[in-house]
DNA sequence: AAGGCCGATGTGAGCGCTAACATCGTTTCT
DNA sequence: AGAAACGATGTTAGCGCTCACATCGGCCTT
């Protein structure tokens, strides 16, 4: 509904609620805001009068005076995967739930240039806080000046300390030694990890917790080979494996890896579990119907996103909240057996 | 920086970049907004002092008095999947470069409470215009009631005629006529389609190149199959098709449904595409090292999210765009063969 | 009964910006 | 030479809201 004043259309503002509720606009704000010293009945009359002209409140005017924009930036990847992508819907929703507009931004490419491209963008938004779903060095890295201007949470499983850059993740040096210790359980002792790139924090996180476990079962670590995070490196690690002689035991950095480990596997006629055992890492929609069903470690992101918020949130008010990572699980499936005898 | 004023700091405002300037703020303005009536020499004096201060110019002042905000909404489904979220990336990078801040909202749930519900989140938000991810019935019916109120384009390969709900979308029908095309040309002549859910525009639009191509060929369409978009529905129906008899060729609705078929396949002694081919749709990130290797239809959502920007900003100005579909293409992979003889 | 308090409401100012109009010196045209 | 036009800049008003403070009855207190 529109308001004509002077011939020219508008949309109704609080003033012309209170003149139908007959009130003054500082009651009619008084009712928006929940402030309780408001007479129940004129509270009815105010709210009826907002219905009637299909009022709603104009967040310009009021971000202006309050100096609050009530909005959140989150920072991904321009990558449509599936962690940083379920990350980006649970933190959506865990700020919705808590009154705040979500922003994004997307990395074109993950370096320094995008990375301050991204938060400057936010800067002239005036975001209220910033989230980075980009576990990355150069990220990390690019982040560190604005963290003095901004509150700042970036998804990484490394804390960064001395600096005000907030950090939350699923534990991923956890799971890796799940991941690990499910193969040495199964007798395995020749576990090779099949890395993503090192410049990601997770890829190292899972180094970390794969070298770990093994060397609390008095293992050296097996070969450590890197690479992507695609299924093409997994397909052409496998290819070299078929070649030059497989380990018993795989344990790759998410499941597009471990999905192109098994391709050139099975083309290579070497049996998955039989000859060699594989570990994922994400359980991404379909792992359980993968040739064979893939053994992961699936991340709750669901509850990553809120934590993140929360973090967020808490840095907003000047607090400060617990890091604590985000336990992940195992799920074991068929790719994933006792060492051959 | 921060400007001290009787003892409160404040971000500096356009006031105090025009006194370190020595000139009046309306010129800083001018600068700010690329009016060309500013002396080169003045504007390099006004640019001098922006930087000097640090200024970002107050977006809530500004989208205030221009009742602006230069803020679109996308709505996508709350779930991780590979189109909508290649969309929305898509779409987010189109507009960044189109000057337009970029909100989200996800739905709960696939009904009408949650279309409403992210809608009004938007209105609230004075969003200039919205674009919806999610081609399903509800979500299509919920939105027609918004479209008289703000500009509205959804990805949706149906058009809705007589309301102003702008729609945009990859040509599902050509893609799927273009997978049976691709089956009936390597002479299988029972072509049988693994629909999605019916209620999901995308899927019966599918089901319409499926049937098209059929009638074409001079062939009745085979049996259709629905269920929803999952691999384990695939998985279900595969080992259903084992028990009871597969046909020699299968269209799959999406590339997961097609994965669970693979796997009932494999597990059931049916081989792919010896036996039995199989086509799937999207080609989502590792369909490539499925097993076998996936034939499917790729879409290009870069383009498919800078078409719905600018059939979103010509709406926005009053204007009609073509709504002509982006075709795909088929990517030919292991996954389908001639037909037995 | 007078003062004080409190709940309920109103008034006025101003957030930082842009649009419209005003000003003023300099050119250009007749 | 005078008028008109124009380029460069300044001045003023007001977008719609919240904050701080003012007001004004009733009710409790002593």
């Amino acid at each position: 509904m529109t308001v004509e004043f002077g011939g020219r259309p508008r949309l109704p503002a609080m003033s012309d609620v209170a003149r139908v509720a007959g009130v003054s606009h500082q009651t009619v704000s008084r009712v928006l805001n929940d402030h309780s010293k408001v007479r129940p009945e004129t509270r009815e009359r105010v709210l009826k009068a907002i219905t009637e002209l299909g009022y709603r409140r104009n967040i310009a005017a009021r971000a202006l005076v309050t100096r609050r924009s009530g909005t959140i930036g989150v920072v991904t990847t321009g990558l449509p995967y599936f962690g940083p992508t379920s990350t980006l819907i649970a933190v959506e929703e865990a700020a919705r739930a808590a009154g705040y507009f979500v922003s994004i931004a997307t990395l074109a490419d993950i370096d320094a240039a995008s990375v301050n491209k991204a938060v400057e963008y936010f800067l002239g938004q005036a975001v209220e806080g910033i989230i980075v779903i980009a576990p990355h060095d150069d990220v990390r890295d690019a982040l560190v000046p604005f963290a003095a201007e901004v509150p700042l949470v970036m998804i990484a499983s490394e804390p960064s300390p001395g600096f005000s850059l907030h950090t939350m993740s699923v534990d991923q040096e956890l799971g890796a030694r799940l991941a690990t210790r499910h193969l040495l359980e199964l007798g395995h002792r020749d576990v090779v990890h099949l890395a993503g790139p090192l410049d990601w924090i997770d890829a190292r996180a899972r180094i970390v917790g794969w070298r770990a476990e093994l060397a609390a079962a008095g293992i050296a670590p097996g070969e450590q080979i890197t690479g992507d995070w695609s299924a093409e490196r997994g397909y052409d690690v496998g290819r070299t494996m078929v070649r030059d002689g497989a380990p018993t035991a795989v344990f790759a950095a998410n499941d597009q890896l471990a999905l192109g480990l098994l391709h050139a596997f099975a083309e290579g006629g070497v049996a998955v579990p039989g000859d060699v055992s594989v570990v994922g890492f994400d359980d991404v929609a379909g792992a359980g119907h993968f040739s064979p069903p893939l053994t992961t470690v699936r991340q709750e992101f669901a509850g990553l996103g809120r934590r993140c918020l929360a973090l967020l949130v808490a840095a907003m008010g000047g607090l400060e909240l617990d890091p604590t990572p985000i336990p992940p699980r195992l799920v074991i499936r068929a790719s994933t057996g006792p060492v051959r005898a």
